[in-house]
DNA sequence: AATATATTGATATAATATACCAATATTGGC
DNA sequence: GCCAATATTGGTATATTATATCAATATATT
C-alpha cells in the first residue's frame, strides 16, 4: 500500500514536501509534453502549501496576496490551471469538500482513496489494489463495470484522536 | 449485501418504488416523532421521481411545474426539505455529482455506496460490511479512525454497456 | 386558549464553477 | 529568424449550488 499517512499527519519538514511535489511535477509534465507553466507552478506550489485540501477561491486569494502587486488572479485563471493539473494527476479533487490536494505520488495509477481529518482537516492519499479488488467485484456482481472510483474516508487523524491541537 | 440494482438498471413498475419509498418514510418518521410534511413528502417523491440523483435546482424546478399555481418553490424551502430527508436518512447525497437520490432501504446503518452510470446517471445504492470492514483496515494501519465514507463508482450499468439508450 | 416551538415564505447573498472573447505567449514548419 | 497555427492567460460576465436572515404561518404543548 501507498500512502503520504506518515507525512499528512505527522510533524515533518513540509518544504520538503513542497520542493519534491514542484520538482516532480516537472519532470512528469517534460515526459508528457505539458507545459508547466509559472501560473500552474504557482498554483501548485499553493495547494502544496500544506496536507489540507484548498478551495478554488482560497487559492485565489492566497496567491493575490503573494503577488505584492495590485494585480489579482481570478478565478478563471485558477480553475483553469487546476483543470491541467487535474489532466496531469499532479491533484485531486476532494468532491466531498469541494477542494483541491496535491497527489504526493502522481504516475501512480490512481485507485486512491482520502483520509480526512474532521478536525484537523490534514488528507492523506491511499493507493491500494485491494480496495479497487473489492469495489469492483462487489460491482461486477451486479453486472455493472467500474471505470473510477469517489473513495473520501472522514474521520480523526491520530493526533486529533489525541487531542492535540494542530 | 444489499442493493437495489435491479431496479435502477433494469425495467420494472417504478410505481412501486416510489410507493414503497413514501410509504416507508411515512413510518420511520412516524418512529422518530419526525414530521413527514406535505412539502417533504413532495420533495421526497420528487427525487424519487427517477433512479437518476437530482439536483437541488432540478427538484425546484420540477416541482414549480408540479404546482400548476403561479407560485414558484424557492430554494431555500427544497433546500430545507433535502436536509431533514438527510437526517431521517431518507435520501442520499451524491457528492461528485452535487445531486441527491432516495435511500432504498433507510433505517439501515450506511456502510453504503452508490453505482453511478457515465451514460444514463441511473445509480445504485449498495451496502454490505465487507467494504466497510476492508475501508476500516486500510484506514486503522496508518492510526485513522473512521467515522464516515463517502464512495461512489462512475462506469457504466449493465444495459448501457450493451450500447441500449436509455 | 395561550404560549412555545417548528415549519414555511421570501429576499438577499455567499460560494463554487464555467462561458466567452480578446490579448499575449509559445511552438512548429519553412 | 519569420510566420502561421496553437496554447495560454486576462478580463468580464454569468451559471450553478447552497446558505443566512427575518417575517409569517402552522403545529405541538401546557
Amino acid at each position: 500500500m501507498l500512502t503520504n499517512s506518515r507525512l499528512a499527519y505527522h510533524s515533518h519538514d513540509h518544504k520538503r514536501c513542497i520542493n519534491a511535489a514542484l520538482q516532480r511535477a516537472k519532470v512528469l509534465c517534460d515526459d508528457n509534453h505539458a507545459r508547466f507553466t509559472p501560473i500552474r507552478e504557482a498554483v501548485l506550489k499553493t495547494i502544496w502549501a500544506s496536507h489540507q485540501p484548498l478551495g478554488a477561491y482560497d487559492i485565489v486569494d492566497k496567491m493575490s496576496l503573494n503577488t505584492h502587486t495590485g494585480k489579482r488572479i481570478k478565478a478563471p485563471t485558477v480553475y483553469r490551471a487546476i483543470e491541467f493539473l487535474l489532466e496531469q494527476g499532479l491533484v485531486h479533487r476532494i468532491a466531498s469538500l469541494n477542494a483541491y490536494i496535491g497527489c504526493p505520488f502522481p504516475g501512480n495509477n490512481h485507485n486512491d482513496y482520502f483520509l480526512i481529518c474532521r478536525i484537523c482537516g490534514s488528507t492523506a492519499e491511499c493507493s491500494t489494489e485491494s480496495l479497487k479488488t473489492i469495489i469492483t467485484q462487489i460491482a461486477e456482481r451486479t453486472g455493472f463495470k467500474v471505470e473510477s472510483q469517489v473513495v473520501e474516508i472522514s474521520g480523526l487523524c491520530p493526533k486529533c484522536q489525541q487531542g492535540v491541537q494542530p
